[in-house]
DNA sequence: CGCTTCATTGATCAATCTCAACTCGCGTGG
DNA sequence: CCACGCGAGTTGAGATTGATCAATGAAGCG
């Protein structure tokens, strides 16, 4: 069983199904977790998790490390749809046994567990209070589907990689992984990763981010990111012109 | 109060609250429908149905008509989250009292119900069959949502409207709107209406849209698309090359 | 040590945008 | 009834953004 410092915003936990929530500090604000079966993997960076066909009747979390819910278009081409942090749950979909058209790939090595679609589903159904936990996570993941569509529909690449950036940070930010006052975080992702997210290619991002750290906003280097003018970053991420 | 050839796959039908949808049709395969507050309303064309505040307990189902979900940026840029056709719930994440920051825009002339959000809430919640119902619609959603996000992000002008075009017809087949053979079929998009939702300007998509018509793929006109050569048209929007 | 992945940079190309001009149809007000 | 303005579609020219191709070097890893 994986030891973690945040499971107090996993979705596994707000959820209240996953056991390694409570023994630690959790348990003396919540009742004991549900006993649902819950499975544990280690998975080293650069690997697919779970195919389509894998998800038939699971529901991953990711426990730690980053992940990414990709797709490969037929020509070669891959979409990042979302990036998968720890305490993410894999898409909230799958509850309902959707079939994504996505892959889970690894990009650090990931720890990630797995609850029983059916049990994880019927218990949700069962208690208000979690399926306002779950709904909440639901109404983030859309959120930032929507988000993205406007980056890619409507915003420049410059716009789109700040963007990310910011959001990412914020998300760890949310979630206690990185202090709100750090300068420098830990940042696994690759050019490409950066690329297929917001839909460029790995060399146009690279010289979008060049551009940055020539300008003075930011460094990444050495899978760390050092945002050194978060306010000229926000304002490049916010509106153009 | 309206009346609808199409309350049958109306997403108000299928959580069964709307009372429309009982006295018709429907009578003999579905029980009374649950007595939930809703009002209707009527809207001419190019109309703000709803802005973010008014959404606090408000959850619109469309009844007839086309409209848009669209979201104004400050640099006066337009982008179409979804297009929002005779029988969809505006969005599955009002349920839940999310405040969307979109717009919704009528197209053609729109009938719309509303139902207050709380007791909506409650009773899918309550019940098992009209939670999956509802789960199937948020899928939908999501699913739509995620292929745009590909679209955007790694697809050509030509393929993001071919795409947009058969999804389309694909939906209001889907509804019984339009009848799986149909060659022609009531098109109310303005060529702005494309373009904001794929992602380009006016020009362009204009552009495309004459060269398929040069191509002897499709004509729009007066309002209606005629598809010409729907494989033509399906091989351009599954793959470049 | 050799291999692969990754980042960088420059040159050139292609897709899309911007700007502009023109047309058409429609509704409105004089 | 006509003039007018407005929204919409078309088309062309030129500018811009981002893609493609190619070469190089650095870093990680068996």
């Amino acid at each position: 069983m994986f030891t973690r410092r945040s499971c107090a915003i996993c979705a596994g936990f707000e959820i209240n199904c996953c056991k390694a929530a409570a023994p630690g500090q959790a348990a003396a604000t919540r009742p004991d977790p549900f006993d649902i079966a819950q499975s544990d993997h280690r998975v080293p960076p650069r690997k697919i998790i779970c195919r389509e066909q894998d998800m038939h009747d699971a529901v991953p979390v990711i426990c730690s490390g980053w992940a990414a819910s990709v797709t490969l278009l037929p020509n070669g081409r891959r979409q990042i749809l979302s990036f998968l942090l720890t305490g993410d749950m894999v898409s909230t979909a799958l509850l309902f046994g959707s079939t994504p058209n996505s892959v889970v790939e690894t990009i650090t090595a990931v720890e990630y567990r797995t609850f029983r679609r059916t049990e994880l589903k019927s218990l949700v159904f069962a208690r208000p209070d979690l399926m306002d936990a779950f709904a909440r996570i639901w109404v983030d993941e859309k959120a930032r589907c929507d988000e993205l569509i406007i980056d890619l529909g409507r915003r420049t690449a410059e716009e789109r990689i700040a963007r990310l950036i910011l959001h990412l940070r914020g998300r760890l930010i949310a979630r206690g992984l990185v202090a709100r006052e750090a300068v420098t975080i830990d940042f696994p992702l690759r050019h490409h990763h950066i690329a297929d997210a917001v839909g460029l290619t790995p060399v146009h991002a690279s010289k979008v981010i060049s551009e940055f750290r020539r300008r003075g906003l930011l460094v990444i280097s050495d899978r760390s990111l050092t945002i050194l003018d978060p306010d000229g970053l926000r304002r490049l991420a916010e509106l153009r012109r």
